[in-house]
DNA sequence: TCTAATATGTCACGACGTGATATAGTCATG
DNA sequence: CATGACTATATCACGTCGTGACATATTAGA
């Protein structure tokens, strides 16, 4: 899949795959990654394994993660160029929208 | 609808659901929201009509916003109590994931 | 008169996260 | 050695959501 369409297809995208994403700073498996995004969450977000070994198989197919290493029971993800252009475009985007909340918050307390 | 019940559904929300909510600091009708949706997204965003009033009307119904006024063509809506409420969690979410984001930001680059 | 902008509404469609269910290996405790 | 907790992956049906197309009507300007 060509970059243009990765980027339409993934933003913006939810907060379970963007800490995926965010989860894979290094090489990373499925458990792995719901542990860490539990922990840098503040154990507010837990994902089901359903969310993350679909959204990693679909993100493998559209080549935004690939395979780093298949150990006999684990299946190691790490990220591709095309994976760090779009989570960097995703924070362009989360900041827009942090500016936007900052800017308002007033009006609401 | 209840406030916890509330929160569940609506939070995480989507950036679209995010933006109408943050039009309503003051009251507007839907086409209005369209319009001030597209200036403060710096016109990235623009919101269909299935969108806008399929979302207002939801809201609605879950006490979120609520009939400010019934102007012949245009039907005005402002927050509830519970609306504001809502908001403020989100915002409080947005800013663990913007947090995050420039946590990590450096590793993508 | 014709076009663009304003304004609201409905509907089918595809995409997504979720939780249940299933399977299996590992490891410590009693 | 058995039992339970944790690690690890996979699939499926379900409900929800945003979207864009389509429809309709009013108003303002060229």
């Amino acid at each position: 899949m060509n970059a243009d369409k990765v980027m339409k297809k993934y933003i913006p995208m939810t907060e379970t795959a963007f800490y995926i994403l965010l989860s894979l700073t290094e090489p990373r498996h499925g458990y792995g990654i719901v542990k860490h995004v539990e922990e840098i969450s503040g154990t507010r977000l837990h994902l089901g394994s359903g969310t993350v070994y679909g959204t990693l198989t679909k993100m493998q197919k559209d080549g935004v993660i690939t395979v780093f290493a298949d150990e006999e029971r684990k299946t190691l993800y790490e990220m591709t160029d095309l994976g760090k252009q779009l989570i960097l475009a995703e924070i362009g985007r989360l900041k827009e929208l942090h500016r936007n909340a900052v800017k308002y918050e007033g009006d609401f307390l």
